[in-house]
DNA sequence: ATGGTAGCGCTGCTA
């Protein structure tokens, strides 16, 4: 199974690109993050014509997550276990079984600062999808939890991480949380594959041009669960859409990454 | 140099 993560920036923007790259990269999964779009705006006909079913949850113009799959989407659900659908404001987890996988397109809030009260809701966010993890999984399950992280996990995850100092994406309570999910049974996919390689980067900031010069992060994270880690075969960041494809819109600021499963 | 760009949507917020 090829399993994708994908932040858009969005939807609508991105539409084109995205069939261009589903027939160019033939993933069975997509997790797409920040569509921006409500529900009813959601092109579920444009991905049915490539074969893909799709579940989506978004009410407007932030936010908003996605999963695409071709081998099967049943049981999709929206935010946490237990958390009614109506009581969700921001729109950024969205959970199905495709193939015999369990995956979750997670979509974590930014943090802006470090010590402001959107910093303490990103930690208080990932802490409830780490109580949704521990309710719903069994050790053995196969699970897949990716999406756009906004944390690095490790300092060589950065372009230079004198450059982040007191910054939000790295600092300890983040990284904490993020480790508490490995501490659940996931496993960090990219590392599987790649142990020793840095630069693996998945963002550029739109503003300095940063792309261009090597500066970026990888925040965009696949993380499966131990019944999975020692299938993982490949793994990709595939800068290449991150270049924009020749259209005349700019590309997003994230590229695509992928990982392939023996399932 | 407290910059820079992108998206949404029409004013300033979010990233």
């Amino acid at each position: 199974m090829r399993i994708a993560t994908w932040n858009v920036n969005s939807l609508k923007a991105r539409l084109g690109k995205l069939e261009e790259w589903l027939s160019c990269a033939e993933p069975d999964v997509v997790c797409l993050q920040e569509t921006k779009m409500s529900d009813a705006a959601f092109p579920t006909m444009a991905f049915t014509a490539l074969g893909y079913e799709s579940a989506h949850h978004g009410n407007g113009r932030w936010n908003g997550v996605a999963i695409l799959s071709r081998v099967g989407l049943e049981e999709a659900r929206v935010g946490f276990w237990g958390e009614p659908a109506e009581s969700i404001e921001e729109c950024r987890m969205v959970t199905a079984i495709c193939g015999g996988v369990r995956v979750t397109s997670v979509y974590v809030p930014n943090g802006r600062a470090v010590a402001s009260e959107q910093y303490d809701l990103k930690l208080e966010w990932l802490g409830r999808l780490r109580d949704d993890l521990v309710a719903t999984t069994a050790a053995d399950e196969a699970v897949v939890v990716c999406g756009d992280f906004n944390v690095a996990p490790e300092d060589r995850d950065v372009w230079d991480i004198s450059q982040f100092l007191g910054a939000t994406h790295v600092s300890k309570p983040e990284r904490a949380a993020l480790r508490e999910l490995e501490a659940c049974g996931l496993v960090d996919a990219f590392r599987v594959v790649y142990p020793e390689v840095d630069g693996l980067y998945s963002w550029w900031d739109y503003r300095a041009g940063d792309f261009h010069k090597g500066r970026g992060m990888r925040i965009d994270l696949v993380l499966v669960s131990r019944a999975l880690a020692g299938r993982v075969r490949y793994a990709l960041v595939d800068r290449e859409a991150r270049k924009g494809m020749g259209s005349d819109r700019p590309p997003s600021d994230h590229a695509p990454v992928f990982v392939d499963i023996d399932t």
